[in-house]
DNA sequence: GCCAGACTGTCAACGGTTTGACACTTACCG
DNA sequence: CGGTAAGTGTCAAACCGTTGACAGTCTGGC
């Protein structure tokens, strides 16, 4: 493997890096010019399933777009024991740090399946807000959005038992995958039980409980390591008018 | 209660509005310059215990920070029950909407204790902002580190059990309540178990009996409607080696 | 096509948390 | 200086999710 994607086709490779870029909802506000150059500095970085993009610690920052693929992000808590946060398919963006530059990374991110990232380099995407300062209300806006993700998660984590958790962390995940889909709306993962469980703070065999539930109310079906929305709107009906908490 | 806060003095006020928001990590990095601007532009809100300062659904945006008393954050779930996500003591800032205009408020915000609190408009603090351009990166640095501490409590609930649980999120409120106290080290809250309770999606009896536990290591005192950790560092130490998860 | 390893379904026993109920204590307000 | 509402301690029973163990199934790579 040469390193074929650093420098051959300077122009088609920023091109496909502009068409990438653009299609992130952090990057999207920046002016034409200010994406080009984005682009220009961004390094496509092809992956394979399971492989490491980002160990916890690491120090070098780097705004990360997915280009295809999908990337699990996870935290490592101090005694060792690991939990999934969120899996992320193209177009979402990460990079823990980009905004605390000199901080070790406090996320690993791991590849979910074969895919590429787009990456711009920390300082590159710093400087670049500096020199079109008009990108940073959209910027702190977002970050900001992503903030209530977080919260709700929480939310729901104190308040709903556990078919409500799992529910409802499978709508948000349905929800994010928008872009891109099948046009009958149903939507599918590649999340083993353990993934889901790794998710939840559960375990693989109080998934497998919980998701048969939710099976035999018609709402999502799996199979081996797959789990599908059909509805995501019935989905989200259910939930709301659950009875129990 | 004549509006005595509204005019008199002008230049006195300003000057307390200084005093509090240059205290605040999220305007700390503005100019100088800037911060007389925005203590102008401020207004001091004084507040009673248990009065509502926001509720849920709000349009008005404003960037609040704590100038005396404390505050509770929660965040009111779509079946009305509700949950306590942190508590704000002097020189914390909030206001969860500043930073996306238009956007109705996702928390509430209730007077923990009498207090008051200073408040910058949103727009005029949107605007300030533009103004002074070289003061974002230091916020988005700030709503960054605020994103990994509600990712924090996502990955403890996830991972430990309650005693875990608990007795992290009260070392967390610790640390962050170290302006302005007693020499000795001890930290002491008025929260009751019931607070605690729905700040970890618990009951008032589990709370009990957890804190009960944490009482026996000698790492807590409780008392009626209050909770003391006298030494945050044994109190961090003792989670850090806990055997169980 | 086949095989090793990853993933899965299922079960009984165990343990921790909630539920619900009741009596007691503390703080606050007039 | 009481009286009342909010907060508290405690218990047993029911519930729910985990633990641990094992056999069965799927899948991707060779």
């Amino acid at each position: 493997m040469s390193e074929t994607h650093t420098d051959a086709h300077a122009d088609g490779r920023s091109e496909h890096n502009l068409r990438v870029l653009s299609g992130c909802s952090l990057l999207s506000g920046l002016p034409e010019q200010a994406l080009r150059e984005a682009a220009a500095m961004a390094r496509v970085r092809p992956f394979r399933a399971n492989e490491v993009l980002y160990a916890r610690g690491e120090v070098q920052s780097a705004l990360s777009v997915v280009g295809a693929g999908s990337v699990r992000i996870s935290s490592t808590s101090s005694d060792g024991r690991e939990i999934m946060l969120t899996l992320f398919e193209p177009g979402a963006w990460f990079g823990d740090t980009v905004f605390s530059p000199g901080v070790p990374r406090v996320f690993g991110a791991t590849a979910h399946s074969d895919g590429e990232l787009v990456e711009v380099p920390g300082q590159g995407y710093r400087d670049l807000l500096a020199r079109y300062p008009e990108a940073y209300p959209r910027t702190l806006d977002m970050l900001s959005r992503r903030l209530w993700s977080a919260i709700s998660i929480i939310e729901d984590n104190a308040l709903r038992d556990m078919p409500g958790r799992v529910g409802r962390r499978l709508l948000f995940l349905a929800q994010m995958h928008e872009p891109g889909e099948t046009g009958d709306g149903a939507v599918t993962f590649k999340l083993t039980r353990e993934h889901i469980a790794n998710m939840m703070g559960m375990t693989r065999q109080g998934v497998h409980r919980v998701l048969k539930a939710l099976e035999r109310e018609g709402l999502i079906a799996f199979s081996y390591g797959r789990v599908t929305v059909p509805d995501r709107e019935a989905l989200r009906r259910y939930l709301e008018e659950r009875p129990e908490k």
